[in-house]
DNA sequence: TTTGAATATTCCCAATTAGGAATATTCTGA
DNA sequence: TCAGAATATTCCTAATTGGGAATATTCAAA
C-alpha cells in the first residue's frame, strides 16, 4: 500500500530533483539546459532525470538529437490524496485538543 | 532552499514511517504499541520514530516508563505549500495543452 | 533493593545512492 | 562519411540507511 507513496516521496527526496521539478513546472527542458541552469554535471542531470522518469514524474519526447523532458503533473496527485486522507482525522484531533485546552482554562477559572 | 523540503520528503520516504504517521493521525502511541501494530521490532520502531522526531514530524511526551508519541500535524504544511506553489504554473501549462489539443482537433476537422 | 518492562543505542551487514570521471551511444550537419 | 554535440551508462568511492541482534538505560512495582 504505502510502498507506492513511499517511493514517490523517495523520488522527491533530493534538492536537485526538487529544483528540476520546479523548473519543469513552467516548460520543457533538455538535459544540457537543465544541467546549466542547475549548475550540475550532465551525467548527474541524466541520472536524476532517470529517477524521476522511473517514478513516473516526467515524460520524455525524443526530438532529433535531444530529449525534451516534461512534467507529468498528475503523478503528484497521490500526494494530494494522502494529505486529504491525513487531514480528515487530524483535524478532529486538533479540534479535540482545542476543546481540551479550553476546558482546562475554564476549570482554572480563567 | 529545497534542502528543507527534501529532508521532509526523505523522512516520509519509507513505508513503515508512512504507516506510523497514519497511525498517529488518530491517537498517541507508545513504542511497543506501535511495534505490535506494525509487526516490526521495537528497536526498528524506535529508530523510525527518531527519524520522524528529527524531521519535526512528531512530539514526545515522557510518561513515567513510556513515551507517548504524537503527530505534529503542522509539520506537514510545507508539503501543502509546495503543492500549491507547483499547481499554480502547472495548471496554466495544463490549460495550454488542452487548448493546443483542441486546436489540433479543429484543424483536423473533427 | 531487586526484577522486569519500556525504550534507546550500538554494532554489524547488505543495499542503495549521490557524485565525479570516463566512456559509450546516437544523431546532426558539413 | 566524419566530427562533434547531446545524452545515457558504467565504474568507482564515500556516505547513508533499513534491519537484526545485542546491549544499555530508565523507571515502576513488588
Amino acid at each position: 500500500m504505502e510502498e507506492r507513496l513511499a517511493s514517490l516521496f523517495q523520488a522527491l527526496a533530493d534538492p536537485n530533483r526538487l529544483r528540476m521539478i520546479e523548473l519543469l513546472r513552467k516548460q520543457e527542458w533538455t538535459v544540457v539546459m537543465m544541467a546549466n541552469q542547475l549548475g550540475i554535471s550532465q551525467p548527474q542531470t541524466s541520472k536524476h532525470l532517470r529517477i524521476l522518469y522511473d517514478a513516473g514524474l516526467v515524460t520524455v519526447t525524443i526530438d532529433a538529437n535531444r530529449r525534451r523532458y516534461a512534467l507529468k503533473s498528475q503523478a503528484l496527485e497521490p500526494l494530494d490524496a494522502w494529505r486529504t486522507y491525513m487531514a480528515r482525522e487530524t483535524e478532529r484531533l486538533d479540534r479535540l485538543e482545542t476543546f481540551l485546552a479550553e476546558s482546562q482554562r475554564e476549570e482554572n477559572g480563567s
